[in-house]
RNA sequence: GCAGGUGUCGCCAAGCGGUUAAGGCCCCGGUUUGUGGUACCGGUAUCCGGGGGUUCGAAUCCCCUCAUCUGCCCCA
């Protein structure tokens, strides 16, 4: 019986050719990053299920039909992350780093773990890039999350996006926009659709971002919960958009933006390319303020707010990248000399190959160990046939024009150095 | 969970009841063992995602299954 070389459903595998847009994305975050004072932290890739449970929310769609449950040998039940800051959250609490003197900036990348349909922009194992920042309340600190990210973006060559924003209001005045909705459309029930209708007693607030027209129609009249921020959070809010601006950031205000985490108090963003490479995705990036989840973890009263990318969906938008370096090919007759010369190459940072294809002791013919340097695109190639040994000569012949250069074996390595890396 | 599309060599792909299962790319070898990119020649699927069935005969028809893609829901 043979094994199936094919990925579980929802995977993939990042290719040498692919390996290094996640290099680069992944470098350029990480100085980008910690440019800005953030610390990357390194999370395991499952937790126990009601961190997620408690974290995420029990009527998300995240944890009620989405989650890789599993139970361990002695019967723990452990989760794959859907999400990064559940985690993040409980190591922050779990390290004492709420004693740490705020804020606290975090950040991580990794692996998240969805059960769904495949599709374009989604898989089941997929990549989120994100920021966590703890102890800062005011709105300052949501700017510079959104800031970060909107440059960062940028960086990639990423600019064809928009930044959504809404606010959502907190324990002081969410509740009472949630009983003015069900008020509202209590009556119309019968006219919405089965989702809405669930969503009238899990979450209403979701309602308002459902794509069926017909719902649409019925939720036209309904105050925005931006309309129905108590006072704190209407500063909050009106200080938040005043700061994107003055950050060059032109925001989308999307009162019917809701995300599809429970534990978003007050800012509420995400970032939105439409793009067909996306396929009918468009959400590349979002996060918001959750001031009350370190507290619901046990933890001192600590405001908090971050955000997290698609690593993958990023990569569907990346222009397209500039080559890499070219090699230097080492043929010779002799496969032993050709190791060497490679290695003392490559030790002062030139990337060198040479033919590996002979059998046994014999090197293949110049010719066909010409044939791979240019397979290989490679810019010289050094020959060391027995003429150039005996003489401890390297013959170097520039692939471009095919003139070719004597130079004593001692000096190759400095002479190509000087070519190469200039 | 629901709705469609697709599955023939590493990749693209012809074939649509009786073929030794085209072709192209890639790869390998040769013409050319001291020199590349072109050209020419040769090689590479006992097998058509898997399992049943119909038939004298199936990659081609039927059933089941698996995988994959696209969309819905939702999100990164």
């Amino acid at each position: 019986m043979e094994i199936s070389t094919q990925p579980p459903r929802g995977t993939s595998d990042i290719l040498p050719g692919q390996s290094d847009d996640w290099q680069r994305l992944e470098s350029l975050a990480k100085t980008h990053l910690q440019r800005a004072g953030y610390k990357e932290i390194r999370t395991p890739t499952f937790e126990h299920t009601e961190l997620f449970k408690r974290g995420v929310g029990e009527t998300t769609d995240i944890v009620s039909k989405e989650m890789y449950t599993f139970s361990d040998k002695s019967d723990r039940s452990l989760t794959l992350r859907p999400e990064g800051t559940a985690g993040c959250v409980r190591a922050f609490l779990n390290a004492g780093l709420h004693r740490q003197s705020p804020p606290v900036k975090l950040w991580y990348q990794g692996p998240m773990y969805r059960y769904e349909r495949p599709q374009t922009g989604r898989t089941r194992q997929f990549h989120q890039l994100g920021i966590e920042a703890f102890g800062s309340q005011g709105p300052l600190i949501d700017v510079e999350v959104i800031v970060v990210a909107s440059d960062f973006l940028k960086a990639l060559g990423i600019e064809d996006f928009e930044v959504q924003l809404n606010s959502l209001g907190d324990a002081a005045c969410r509740p009472a926009y949630r009983e003015l909705l069900r008020e509202k459309l209590r009556a119309r029930l019968d006219k919405l659709c089965a989702d809405c209708r669930d969503r009238f007693e899990r979450n209403p607030l979701r309602m308002l971002d459902c794509k069926v027209p017909t719902c649409q129609e019925q939720y036209k009249d309904i105050p925005s919960a931006i309309d129905h921020l108590c006072d704190d959070c209407k500063t909050h809010w009106l200080k938040l958009v005043e700061l994107v601006q003055a950050q060059g950031i032109k925001p989308v205000i999307n009162p019917r933006m809701v995300r599809g985490l429970d534990y978003y108090t007050r800012t509420a963003f995400e970032f939105v390319a439409k793009d067909s490479r996306l396929g009918t995705q468009s959400s590349i990036g979002g996060g918001g303020r959750y001031d009350k989840l370190v507290e619901m973890f046990g933890g001192p009263p600590t405001p908090a707010v971050g955000w997290a990318f698609g690593v993958d969906r990023l990569l569907m938008l990346l222009p397209d990248k500039s080559l890499s370096a070219l090699p230097v090919f080492v043929v010779s007759s002799n496969p032993q000399a050709a190791l060497a010369t490679a290695t003392e190459l490559r030790r002062v940072g030139i990337q060198t190959e040479l033919d590996f294809a002979g059998q046994g002791q014999a090197a293949r013919n110049f010719s066909k160990q010409i044939q791979q340097a240019n397979k290989l695109q490679a810019s010289y190639v050094v020959i060391l046939g027995e003429d150039e040994l005996a003489k401890g000569e390297a013959t170097i012949k520039d692939m471009k024009d095919g003139s070719q250069k004597v130079v004593s074996q001692s000096e190759l390595a400095s002479y190509l150095g000087k070519v190469i890396l200039e």
